[in-house]
Parts: structure tokens; C-alpha cells; sequence
DNA sequence: CAATCATGTTATCGGTCGATAAATGACATG
DNA sequence: CATGTCATTTATCGACCGATAACATGATTG
């Protein structure tokens, strides 16, 4: 609600929003997608859109060719522009014991993406079968998932020669994490608990379930049934 | 497929696929409206899921007073019908291990909700907000995960009286398995790995947690950031 | 065989959608 | 003050949406 425009200096701010220069009318416009598309689906109208920028609709078509067009930015915006590759430097810094850098790393990560934007249009995106979510996810197991056993190996003298069974142990903590994000933000859960004890907890279950796993101990199976 | 008047000692079937009872032809509509709306979501238009079913439009509002009575239709039938009582007896059944009954109830239901329609429409539902989907969660705690940290502490000599630290590790573990079927049913991710295994190891990690959280060592905190 | 009635289709309404063309108006420059 | 440029609005197109009414047809029953 706090706009420039709407400062209270000005006599009567009026109903004169008109003459933004293009470029900050754009970022503007990429801005509120975000939030409007991430609240209402991408299938919203953009008479809806414009209405909430304050514009008329066809001024989108000024500054994006088509919708599909706005919602591209939308994605680059979100995915691309959020990640931060000091995340993996982080998680490569054996000065510090895996632990610390795990549990500080998810602290980073969970504030960016424990938010409703980012929550909803993975997951509005992800139903849509967009390409880049799939991209994203292959991101998060090379830069973020994969590294991390590594490190475990490492840590623990063995040669990097990890199997697909670590890795997808490692996965199945992280979506415990991510899938903790939907339950706050999509479902309201937010008082679920602690987020840092639930960061500490997923941290340790890791770690554990890694150890357990390179002990050659590959989970009792073959059972009653 | 196989129909009654279906029947192959009619001479030719042609495309006489009119008259069907109405018992039937509800049913049929449903079925057909679940895998509808799971792929496409539920901002698609009758006409389409019309055209899918071989019928006209209008006839839709023949068995449903608008479109959201459909949907509420569909809901029902994923929601409430696929759900199975016996899951909460499987999980207090006090003569088999704990670890061996929570194995046989993942595999079952897993077998449920690790499908197409299931997935989807779970997802497009939580987006949409609607309540059943906030109601099937706390299903999900009351009957699955509060029973089994109750078992949990029964199959250790201790008393009744967990706290939410608990039930929100076991809420950690069972969104991971939650997310790995989101991984392979919504992002096609179906080569994961051995569904067994990640039952297996997911069940292991959820019961090594909590057994070290009821040592009443709630994880070590307060590090160096 | 004729009457009846539920099943199914045709036709259509008012509203909304994404997108385009044309008109308006603000601002900088000379 | 005149002029040109570009941001913005008005008006509108064709397509599609959910829903309703009117009509048609097949099956049942007397």
C-alpha cells in the first residue's frame, strides 16, 4: 500500500499515475504478476491484473507480447533471480563441519523459499508441466543434494563414489523439508513448529540415515511381506 | 471398457452410446471427470470434458446442478472413498513390530495416493484453498502420525504424553514420502528408485528420530549462527 | 400401437477471455 | 509556443465459458 506516488508530501496525490518511464513500469508490472499469479493461478484474466496495477489491460500488451510472455518473466523471476550460488560455495567450505554449513544453508534456502510467491508458483507451475520446474529440480540435486553426500563422504574418508541410493535418501529428507514450506504457507499450518528445530531435526536424519547407508547396511528388506 | 450393452453377441455396437440408466451414467461421469479435472485442472471447461465422455454439454447439467457440484463430486471420491479404515487398525496392531506394521501401511498407501489423479488433484485443491483438503491433513495426523509416535513410545515402556516436537518429526518424514510421490507421479521423475526401499528407509530414519528425540535429546542447538 | 417419460441434443443467452487498432494525452525538445 | 514521441486509454473483435430452455428420441407400459 506505502507508494512512492502516494506520498503524503504531495497536496493530492490524485488519480494521476500515468508517465512511468519503461523500464520501471515493467519491473513494476513483473513485481505484481509475481504475487497476483501466485495467488489467483495462472489462469487469471489480466483485466484482473491490471486492475490491481492500476492500469488498464491493454497496457500489459505495451510491455509483453502475450501472456505467456509476462509469465516467462515471471518464472525467470522467481526461479533464476532467488538462487543464490553462494549456497553452494557454503556447503563446499570444509573449514566448518557438514552440519553447521547444512543447517545454515537450509536456514538461507527456507527463507527464500518458504515464502507464498515462491511456494505457489512452483507448485501452480509444477502442475502446468512447465519444463523449467523440472530444470529447477535437477538444480537442486546437482548444486545442493548430490554435494552434500559428497561432503558426508568425505567427511567420514571415503572416496566420492556415491550410489543413487544415498542420493534419493537425500531427497526424501529435503522434500521433507520443502513439503514442511507447503504445509506453512499453501495450508496455514504456520504454527506447525520451530523452524529451526525442524531444520536441526531434518539435518540429523540426514546425516544419520547417510551413515547408516554407507555402513553397507542397506536397510533391512525382504520382510514378512 | 467392458460395458453391458457393450456386449459383443450385439451385431454391431456402432456409436449408439445413448440410454444408459442414470445410476450408470453419474458414476461413468465421475470417474471420467476425476482423471479430467487431475489433468487438466478444474479451470477446464465442461464442453471438453463433454467431448472426453462422448456426450454433449448440457447433458452434464442433467446429473450435476452446476460444475462445482461436480467437482464436490470429485473430491468426495478421491478424498473419502479411497480411504481405508484398516490402515488404523493395521498400525495399532501391538503383535507385530512397529517398524513391520508402518512398512505394510506405506506400501498400501502409497499404492493409493502415488497416482496420477490422487496427486493432482490434491495439489490443484490445496491451491484453490478448499477446506477438505486443510480436513484430510488433520486426518493424516490424528489417525496415521499421532498413533504411530504413540506406538512408538508404547513399543519403548514409556507412557502416553508426546509432545508436538514429536508428531512434527514424524509429519517431517511422512512429507518426505509425500514428495517423493509428488517427484515421480507430477514431475515424471518414475525412475526414482526402488519404492520399497525408500519406504524402508524412510521408515527407519522416522523411528531413529524418534527415539533419539525421546532420549530427550532435542537435537543440539544453538550453534555458531 | 399409442401414450408417457426420462434421456439426450440443438440452440442460445449473458459474461469473460486474450489480443488488436485507433484515439487520447502527457512530456521533452526546438 | 509549436511539434513530435511515446505512454496510456477507449473501443472492439472473435473465441470460449457456464448455464438454461426448448426440442427430439429412445425405451417402457397400458
Amino acid at each position: 500500500m506505502p507508494d512512492a506516488p502516494t506520498d503524503p508530501t504531495d497536496p493530492a496525490p490524485k488519480e494521476k499515475r500515468k508517465r512511468l518511464p519503461s523500464r520501471e513500469r515493467r519491473k513494476e508490472f513483473i513485481a505484481q504478476a509475481i504475487e497476483f499469479f501466485a495467488e489467483n493461478g495462472f489462469e487469471s484474466s489480466t483485466r484482473d491484473l491490471a486492475k490491481r496495477l492500476g492500469v488498464t489491460q491493454p497496457l500489459l500488451y505495451r510491455y509483453f507480447p502475450s501472456k505467456d510472455d509476462l509469465i516467462a518473466e515471471v518464472y525467470t523471476a522467481v526461479y533464476v533471480k532467488r538462487w543464490q550460488p553462494e549456497w553452494e560455495v557454503l556447503l563446499g567450505d570444509r573449514s566448518r563441519p557438514l552440519a553447521d554449513r547444512m543447517r545454515q544453508f537450509y536456514r538461507e534456502y527456507t527463507v527464500v523459499i518458504f515464502t507464498r510467491d515462491w511456494m505457489r508458483i512452483f507448485l501452480f507451475a509444477g502442475l502446468k508441466g512447465v519444463d523449467i520446474n523440472i530444470r529447477y529440480m535437477g538444480l537442486v540435486r546437482s548444486r545442493i543434494l548430490d554435494p552434500i553426500v559428497a561432503e558426508a563422504r568425505a567427511e567420514a574418508g571415503l572416496p566420492d563414489a556415491q550410489g543413487p541410493a544415498e542420493s534419493d535418501f537425500a531427497w526424501l529428507i529435503h522434500g521433507g523439508i520443502f513439503y514442511n514450506g507447503v504445509r506453512r504457507v499453501v495450508y496455514g499450518e504456520s504454527d506447525a513448529t520451530d523452524m529451526d528445530q525442524m531444520i536441526d531435526n531434518a539435518v540429523e536424519a540426514m546425516l544419520t540415515g547417510l551413515e547408516k547407508m554407507r555402513a553397507g547396511e542397506p536397510a533391512p528388506r525382504v520382510r514378512s511381506f
